[in-house]
DNA sequence: ATATATTTTCAGAAAATATTGAAAGTTTAA
DNA sequence: TTAAACTTTCAATATTTTCTGAAAATATAT
């Protein structure tokens, strides 16, 4: 599968966000050629088309899929399994928000629990530590509530708060 | 220097959540040892207390004093370098989202308009791709907007949105 | 000036992460 | 069934990222 430039600049774009993003270049690069394609693609094509390998390519496309940002399609004839992309950027940003909420923030907000409880139980008196442990609960928490709204949202959500806040 | 049992959390904690947000291991537990110390600190200190090296000290201060997260302190009648970090926590987050923004966001958007030019320059008339690439761009768009309108505010301003828009 | 204290640099080592490819596992069609 | 088509797994390997430590550079005191 022949690429043309523009399609190998959005693959490559891609590939750097993602790194950025907390999803590896691999999988992104697999998304931005999935986002490209006007049809969807089997594991021979996203090999070829990328030069990886079976296995990593496997790999990545199951976590898309997982992750809900590409669903695998049945073509009738064909045994094979096809991939395609979610193309609305809405519905992509949601579902990244979705996971990385679950995966980073929610973990957080248990450590900063258990420091509280550590802190009561060694009768630590350091106010101002006290006050940091606490700013950042409430600040992960405004962050948490705001993604939680985000990923319930849809996107005339997002372009109110960009309309009316600025 | 020895740490309580929330201090050792704390620095663990903030040092996962680093690891996610685009700072490394390293460098987001100095800023957490800093930001639980009551005192500033000299790479001594924070080397003994985070058993890793002077190089690597060095090297991850001065990042984090370059990303306006940490100060250099003179402490009279010593002539080792101190530091200390800020502890406002909306002052942290406005720094870290400058830094993102123009490190990753930036680079995005010029990287869009290279691919729109190669577009009209292959005379690309796939319409879905010109679409997917336009509708990233206006998401992007609207992403750097909101995060400039955060870097430049303050507090309240985070505050407004929460209470408004939930 | 010279010695001493402190910081910075950077090549190589170590650790963490990603990738390969071949073998094992599944599914399907006949 | 069974054999071909296809997918999944995972130990070995490669790559990338981070860290070390000692040497070089810089700053300060006498």
């Amino acid at each position: 599968m022949k690429l043309t430039e523009s399609q190998e600049k959005f693959i490559q774009t891609w590939g750097v966000l993602g790194g950025n993003w907390g999803i590896n270049k691999t999988m992104a690069q697999i998304h931005a050629l999935l986002m490209a394609s006007p049809t969807p693609l089997c594991t021979e094509d996203m090999m070829e088309t990328l030069t990886i390998s079976r296995g990593n390519t496997n790999m990545n496309v199951r976590v898309l899929v997982e992750w809900g940002l590409v669903t695998k399609e049945m073509l009738s004839g064909d045994r094979k399994d096809y991939y395609a992309a979610k193309k609305d950027i809405w519905v992509i940003a949601r579902q990244i928000a979705k996971q990385r909420k679950s995966r980073e923030l929610e973990p957080v907000l248990n450590s900063l629990q258990e420091i509280k409880a550590a802190m009561a139980k060694e009768g630590n008196t350091d106010k101002a530590f006290a006050k940091q442990v606490e700013d950042i609960e409430d600040f992960t928490l405004k962050v948490d509530q705001m993604l939680t709204k985000f990923v319930d949202s849809d996107e005339s959500w997002f372009y109110k708060i960009v309309l009316k806040l600025m």
